[in-house]
DNA sequence: GCTTGACCTTCCAGCGACTGGAACCTTTAT
DNA sequence: ATAAAGGTTCCAGTCGCTGGAAGGTCAAGC
């Protein structure tokens, strides 16, 4: 299968694909004759678990790290669960601060007229005036 | 007053700050005999009001936007209100996304043991045996 | 056989919002 | 006199792609 047809059916684009190779996440494929490269279901399986760990938040580095625990039949599930626990807690310190960005932004825009007179106590926060 | 002071005085980098100029999104300061920049508290002001709006949430070009705003004293407090809560929006879509990807990745947590053994589900879910 | 279009290849540049570092100048204190 | 702490410029790197240029390859239709 070629890089189109695999890039489709794990869910990425080709040049992402070509990317992960460039910086080592992916071992370099096969080629075809023609250069081309080529990949099989070992190597979508490996894609398909990159996409899916991707959509979970984990960095590159990080998915090389899940890489090479998947790979390792000796690994302990505790090294994988301390990965997983790490991004948990990381995806809720970005949750709370987003909800503590909207709480501030809420408070400044519920108290904005919003019509056609220019006072608006959203830029008087924002300035520092009402603080 | 020197960047250095400045910078501390608005909760910036010196270096923040000269990105900033070089970016169009403060005008250049002005200079001392010796080349160094001047602030004033007019420039502090506005300063401060770019730090709080960048920990809002709002891009450099937002903050462009909301201080071409407040200094138009002729806009409509409308105007405003209309960036504020696309923010707020982006914001919410945001933070689900953070919470879909926790509930995930708690999901495939709970099911690990997390102990010296191998068998590992988040693995497991990850290579799309169990989806 | 020829063309068209879709695919593939490589490499270089750019996104956002800084940040690090080099190389240098100025001021202040000892 | 010297050293430390500030300032200046400019270039490169971060992260994870993505766009685009310039070219090679392949299958189908005329």
């Amino acid at each position: 299968m070629n890089i189109g047809e695999a890039a489709a059916q794990a869910g990425l684009a080709p040049k992402t694909i070509r990317y992960y190779e460039s910086v080592g996440l992916i071992p370099a494929a096969a080629r075809h004759a023609n250069g081309y490269r080529h990949y099989g279901e070992t190597e979508l399986h490996t894609l398909r678990f990159i996409h899916r760990a991707r959509a979970l938040g984990f960095s590159v580095p990080e998915v090389e790290e899940l890489l090479a625990l998947w790979h390792d039949k000796r690994r302990k599930s505790a090294s994988v669960k301390a990965v997983a626990r790490a991004k948990i807690e990381e995806i809720e310190r970005k949750i709370a601060a987003l909800q503590a960005m909207q709480r501030a932004l809420l408070h400044l825009a519920a108290n904005c007229h919003g019509d056609g007179r220019p006072k608006c106590p959203i830029l008087d926060g924002l300035s520092g005036g009402t603080k």
